[in-house]
DNA sequence: GCAAGGTC
């Protein structure tokens, strides 16, 4: 059997793209984890079995181990140096299960990883995920280095096979492990010293990177010089004249000064001479180029700019564009084409269009330009469209960005903007005065980029040496005005100007800063920093003013840049740098006071926040409930915050105690129809009193819809494996839930609309409308273990004879209670569990997790529902 | 609940 060779490309896109060159468009595809695509070929002499597959983006990420995660438990500043892990980033995917499979019985490997440092980490992710060893680099390893995925370049490539370069790759191990330590050292740390003791900041995180805060940085900055801006007034002259029924105001070459009676003087000395003299008449040819390619950056500009659409939603746009085949790959730092570009094709499928479709057919027909010469990254070309769409295949927002990458591209290949400008020069009493005309002789690229356009302005004849009286000649006054916010689109080019970020991430920056409330966007896309924006980069301007400013991430670029060029060890950088970190840090830690003042300045402490709801379990005074994001209760006796539930309302539960604590219980209500409402107990929501509960959670994570905000991150009284307390799960869970491993709890609150709801997922099961009361009694049902409820029906509509309204029984096993239940889902209902887990109603608490067999007793099941 | 970087 021929030797097989296993090629793994960053994207499915690219691997398709390479497969087709190599095959010669005869290969057969076949899906897994990513496509695979098999064809037969030669390689290094011997006829070969080719397997061309991908992963998606990095393989693995790096995070803390399980012993440094939890915020109570770990010191912050012991993460500068704690170990990390590399692990699976999208476990579900199955990359690495997908990669090593395919890997086994391959003789030989090659790698066609983007070519830049990410490309050459996932390299070795790649290599790690197949469980080769990497010492076959050159051997059995090779790696494929292209600068364009065309034709010509994946050829060239296949034949000048090199090796994966492990210093570039240990390069970004080093930055992956400095940006997680120093972002979530300083992150906890803050996050719990103003937490604890503000009641309106109004954020769940109080965030630090260094990438986002240099980038929060750069909009204080701007609204700072904004709120100690001083109006200083200025005063200018502007002479009228009247020509050839023109009537013109003439600049002024000192433009203005800051002095009345300088200002004076001259309006008198032009006023005085009354005439003006031409001393120059000049006319030049002037001309606007054409654009070059656009990359990503510039669409986001653009977008932010012209089209209203913010960079993470642009991004989305032009994402779905792409892979709807609309547009080329869409993150790009290059504005250069390769050379073979076939720009004719791309303009032919233009050439319909009934906006711009004839602007294309002149082109076609009288020839066009290249687009202006850019920079060529070596990524992908830049963003061209594809295939031609109307409005109605794409909905406004992209059909308005997909038109400006038309425009933008079109606009790319046709001629320059050609004008003349005419500046004519005057002398009078001593100044200089100049008015200037323009004259547009050939539109150009303008005319399908009109916002671009050079405007007419028409000037009368004048001739050097001619004499012309002054109508008029006024004073005038000003004030200088202090800039805008600073717009996305300035930030984006601050962003891209000072490498804070990459194409791919400033999106995702920028929507940090407005995520975690520092900005607000603005009309006109300003960015304005909110109090909390502000009062944190004014506070590391007073500590340590490097934390906010962009060389931060120069440095770290810097310094791994060293690891990356072979010229320092990995290991040495990384322990350096975090030690320069963790001395910042420290010192940080020591001065916060000096943040902390600005807090005060700006925002209530947690004892003048909120309003008193439940009483505490240690003191037994009330509690201040703040509901500002992060919802949470504070003791001001005992000065201790504790936790509650997100996204839903909070009331207090009839007054009722957790018997573990004597915490009054609190009742949460998820918002919308056919919300969950469950009660809790502040102080065991917090902190969990029973052993062994983090195994909940991490069921509660596996459960909850990962499209949705985690609301619950403690433990209601629903996961609460309390024996007798009326509230806990084992007294109110009824049974298995039937879509997940979770237990169905009776809602304590929900009549008239009686309802069982899953403790994990979002599984609903209506219960006899309309009853007086239902209730858990403490009694199991003989053959499925499930809990038996009690009914008091309503006496008008009893389903009972003669007239009784109370019944006993189980909901599955019970024929007439069994007839009155009906499964419901919630709407955002999407993790379906296989199998049942815990078949078993309710019950013996410890018996959680022992799984069930196959053979499911039907009566125990929802099946039949 | 934390960072930044890939990509879907």
């Amino acid at each position: 059997m021929a030797p097989k060779v296993l090629m793994v490309a960053e994207k499915p896109s690219i691997a398709l793209s390479i497969a087709s060159v190599l095959s010669g468009g005869q290969m057969s595809t076949r899906k897994g984890s990513t496509e695979v695509h098999e064809f037969e070929g030669m390689f290094r002499g011997t006829r070969v079995q080719f397997k061309v597959t991908s992963v998606i983006g990095h393989v693995f990420s790096v995070d803390f181990p399980h012993a440094f995660q939890s915020w109570e438990g770990t010191d912050p500043i012991d993460l500068f140096e704690a170990p990390v892990l590399k692990s699976e980033c999208n476990p579900k995917a199955h990359i690495c299960r997908h990669l090593s499979s395919e890997a086994r019985g391959c003789t030989y490997f090659v790698l066609w990883l983007d070519c830049d440092r990410e490309g050459e980490n996932i390299c070795y992710e790649v290599i790690e995920s197949t469980g080769i060893n990497e010492n076959e680099a050159g051997k059995r390893i090779f790696r494929a280095r292209f600068s364009s995925v065309t034709d010509k370049d994946i050829r060239t490539a296949m034949d000048t096979l090199t090796v994966p370069n492990k210093d570039e790759a240990l390069s970004v191990d080093a930055r992956q492990e400095i940006d997680l330590k120093v972002g979530v050292a300083f992150t906890r740390f803050q996050t719990r010293y103003f937490q604890g003791k503000y009641g309106n900041l109004d954020s769940r995180v109080i965030s630090y990177g260094p990438c986002q805060t240099p980038t929060l940085g750069f909009c204080v900055q701007r609204s700072m010089l904004i709120s100690t801006f001083k109006p200083e007034k200025f005063w200018y002259i502007s002479p009228v004249i009247l020509k050839d029924g023109y009537e013109l105001q003439l600049d002024w070459e000192r433009n203005r000064v800051f002095d009345l009676s300088v200002a004076t003087m001259f309006q008198k000395m032009v006023a005085n001479d009354g005439t003006l003299k031409v001393t120059d008449v000049s006319m030049k040819e002037e001309s606007k180029g054409r654009p070059s390619g656009l990359n990503t950056v510039n669409m986001l500009k653009v977008a932010s700019s012209a089209l209203g659409l913010g960079p993470h939603i642009a991004m989305h746009l032009a994402e779905r564009l792409y892979t709807q085949g609309f547009i080329s790959y869409p993150r790009t730092e290059s504005t250069a084409y390769p050379a073979s570009f076939d720009f004719r094709s791309v303009l032919v499928s233009q050439q319909n269009n009934p906006i711009w479709g004839h602007e294309v057919r002149v082109l076609l027909a009288d020839g066009f330009a290249k687009p202006r010469q850019g920079h060529d990254a070596g990524d992908h070309p830049p963003i061209t469209p594809m295939q031609p769409a109307t409005e109605d295949m794409l909905g406004n927002d992209a059909w308005r960005l997909y038109q400006y990458i038309c425009q933008h591209f079109i606009g790319s290949m046709s001629p320059d903007c050609r004008y003349t400008r005419t500046v004519v020069e005057f002398m009078c009493g001593g100044e200089t005065f100049r008015c200037a005309g323009q004259h547009v002789s050939s539109k150009g690229f303008t005319s399908i980029m009109p916002w671009l356009a050079v405007s007419e302005k028409n000037l009368p004849q004048f001739k050097k040496g001619e004499k012309i009286n002054i109508a008029k000649v006024d004073l005038s006054e000003g004030n200088t005005k202090p800039p805008d916010y600073l717009s996305e689109s300035e930030l984006i080019s601050l962003m891209e100007k000072h490498g804070i970020g990459t194409d791919a991430s400033i999106p995702v920056h920028i929507n940090n800063i407005c995520e975690r409330n520092y900005v607000q966007v603005n009309s006109g896309r300003k960015l304005v920093p909110t109090a909390l924006g502000t009062t944190l980069i004014r506070g590391y301007q007073r500590i340590d003013p490097d934390l906010c400013l962009p060389d931060i991430r120069g440095f770290i670029e810097h310094q791994i840049t060293l690891v990356a060029q072979g010229k320092a060890n990995h290991m040495q950088v990384v322990h350096h740098v975090l030690q320069q970190f963790k001395q910042k840090f420290s010192y940080f830690f020591r001065k916060i006071e000096n943040m902390d003042a600005l807090f005060e300045a700006q925002f209530s402490p947690l004892a003048n926040s909120g309003r008193l709801l439940s009483k505490c379990g240690k003191c037994n005074r009330y509690m201040k409930y703040i509901s500002t994001q992060p919802p949470r209760l504070y003791c001001i006796t005992c000065e201790e915050v504790y936790n509650l539930p997100q996204n839903g309302t909070i009331k207090l539960y009839k007054e009722l105690m957790c018997p573990l604590d004597g915490f009054e219980l609190l009742l949460f209500s998820m918002v919308g129809p056919d919300a969950k409402s469950f009660p809790l107990c502040p102080f065991c929501y917090s902190s969990p009193p029973f052993e062994g509960i983090d195994n909940l959670f991490a069921s509660l994570k596996l459960y909850s819809n990962p499209n949705s905000k985690k609301v619950i991150t403690g433990m209601p009284c629903f996961l609460c494996p309390h024996p007798t307390c009326r509230h806990s799960m084992i007294t109110q869970g009824v049974c298995a839930c039937p879509e997940c491993a979770g237990t169905l709890v009776l809602d304590p609150v929900s009549a008239p609309k009686w309802r069982l709801h899953c403790n994990l997922c979002n599984c609903l099961v209506l219960l006899p409308h309309g009853a007086h009361r239902i209730s858990t009694t403490g009694k199991r049902c003989d053959s499925c273990d499930s809990a038996i409820i009690e009914v008091d029906f309503n006496k008008n509509n009893t389903p009972l004879g003669g007239g009784e309204t109370l019944y006993q029984g189980c909901i599955l096993c019970d024929e007439l209670l069994h007839s009155l239940v009906e499964v419901k889902h919630g709407k955002s209902f999407s993790v379906r569990a296989r199998g049942r887990g815990r078949g078993r109603g309710r019950g013996r608490g410890r018996s959680r997790g022992r799984g069930r067999g196959k053979n499911i007793d039907p009566k125990m099941s929802f099946r039949d529902f």
